[in-house]
DNA sequence: CACTTGACCTGTCCGC
DNA sequence: TGCGGACAGGTCAAGT
C-alpha cells in the first residue's frame, strides 16, 4: 500500500477539501470493498457532515458529525481522490499531464478500479478505487474505533516525539528471533513502516535485512530508528512514493521515488559505495540491498 | 507465544 | 501472438 508518507499525504489533502462537506449519497458494487455496509449507512452516514480526517498507522479515518468514523485501508493500490465536478464542462476534471513526474495518473473517474462513491451534497465526489480489491472501507462508530483489533495491536507512531529511543528498542524485545525486515514491517513492531520504507532505512542504517534482531546492537536499532524518521519525514515532504498505482487526494504522484536509494534500484550502482544494488526475498518480500553497505552479521 | 506461509485480487511483464 | 508463472506499496488466518 501506501505506506504512512502516502497515507498521511492523502490525509493531508483531504483534511483541506472535505471538513463541512455533507454526504448525500453513496455507491458501492463491490461489497467486500465496503463489507459493513447496511441500514447504517442510512442512518450515520447520508446526511453526515465531515468533521476531521485522521491518520492511525496506514489507516485514514474520516470523522462524522453522526459521531461515526469512515475507516479506511488502501492496502496495496487503493486510491482515494476527490472531485470537485466541473459542472457542465466538456473536459474532464482530471487529465493527464505532460509526463512530468507530478502529473496525475488519473484520467476521469469513475474507472473501472472505482470501488466506492462518496458524493456530497454540493455535487463534489470522493473516489475510492483500488485496482486489487484488497482495501476497504468501514463505517464504525467513533468511540468503537480504538477497540478494532488492529488498532488494539498497532505499535507508535514513529514521527511522534514521545517515541523515544529507547522505546523504540523495547519494541523488537519479543521478536528477537525475526529478521530486522520482518519486525520491522510488523505493524505491531512500529506503525507505518511497508516495503518502501523498511528497504530505505536499514539501508540508510547499514544494516542488513536478513540480520536477526538478535545481533542488531542498540547503537545500530537507534541508528534505525533515527533514519527511519528521517526517511518518513522527507518522504511525506516530497507527497509520498509512487511505486505504481499511488496517487495523493489530487490524483497526482508523489516523488519520493526519485530520491530512493535501494528501492527498485537493483542493478544500479549504490549512492554510497557504487557496489550493484541487488534484489533478494526477505520475509515473502523483494528486498534491495547494498551488500557492501549493509553487513549480514548472522 | 513467536514465526512463516498462503490467501485475498487484478494487471503487467518476462520467458518459452 | 499466446500462455504460464512470478511479481506488485499489506494484512490476516492458518499452519509449524
Amino acid at each position: 500500500m501506501p505506506e504512512l508518507p502516502e497515507v498521511e499525504t492523502v490525509r493531508r489533502g483531504l483534511a483541506t477539501r472535505i471538513p463541512g462537506r455533507v454526504i448525500a449519497q453513496v455507491d458501492f458494487d463491490w461489497p467486500k470493498s465496503f463489507p459493513n455496509a447496511t441500514h447504517d449507512v442510512e442512518r450515520f452516514l447520508i446526511q453526515a457532515e465531515v468533521v476531521a480526517v485522521r491518520r492511525r498507522a496506514k489507516v485514514l479515518l474520516i470523522d462524522l458529525s453522526t459521531d461515526y468514523s469512515l475507516v479506511i485501508h488502501l492496502k496495496m493500490t487503493g486510491q482515494l481522490v476527490f472531485v470537485q465536478t466541473a459542472k457542465q464542462s466538456q473536459e474532464p476534471t482530471l487529465r493527464f499531464g505532460a509526463g512530468h513526474p507530478n502529473d496525475s495518473l488519473i484520467n476521469a473517474l469513475p474507472d473501472r478500479s472505482t470501488r466506492v462513491t462518496i458524493t456530497f451534497a454540493d455535487g463534489s465526489k470522493l473516489y475510492f478505487n483500488d485496482q486489487r480489491k484488497f482495501g476497504w472501507v468501514k463505517l464504525v462508530p467513533t468511540v468503537a474505533v480504538a477497540d478494532l483489533p488492529f488498532f488494539q495491536r498497532v505499535g507508535p507512531e514513529p514521527l511522534d516525539e514521545r517515541f523515544t529511543d529507547a522505546v523504540f528498542r523495547s519494541r523488537f524485545v519479543n521478536r528477537k528471533n525475526s529478521m530486522i525486515k520482518a519486525a520491522l514491517l510488523d505493524q505491531a513492531v512500529v506503525a507505518g513502516v511497508g516495503n518502501i520504507y523498511a528497504d530505505e532505512s536499514l539501508w540508510a542504517a547499514g544494516i542488513h535485512p536478513q540480520t536477526r534482531v538478535s545481533v542488531v546492537s542498540d547503537e545500530q536499532l537507534n541508528t534505525l530508528f533515527k533514519r527511519l524518521r528521517e526517511i518518513l519525514q522527507t518522504a511525506i515532504d516530497k507527497g509520498g512514493s509512487t511505486n505504481k498505482n499511488y496517487v495523493n487526494a489530487e490524483g497526482k504522484r508523489g516523488s519520493y521515488m526519485d530520491f530512493a536509494q535501494v528501492f527498485r534500484r537493483e542493478g544500479q550502482p549504490c549512492f554510497r559505495c557504487e557496489n550493484t544494488i541487488k534484489k533478494i526475498k526477505v520475509a515473502g518480500r523483494g528486498t534491495h540491498i547494498c551488500s557492501v553497505c549493509q553487513v549480514h552479521a548472522i
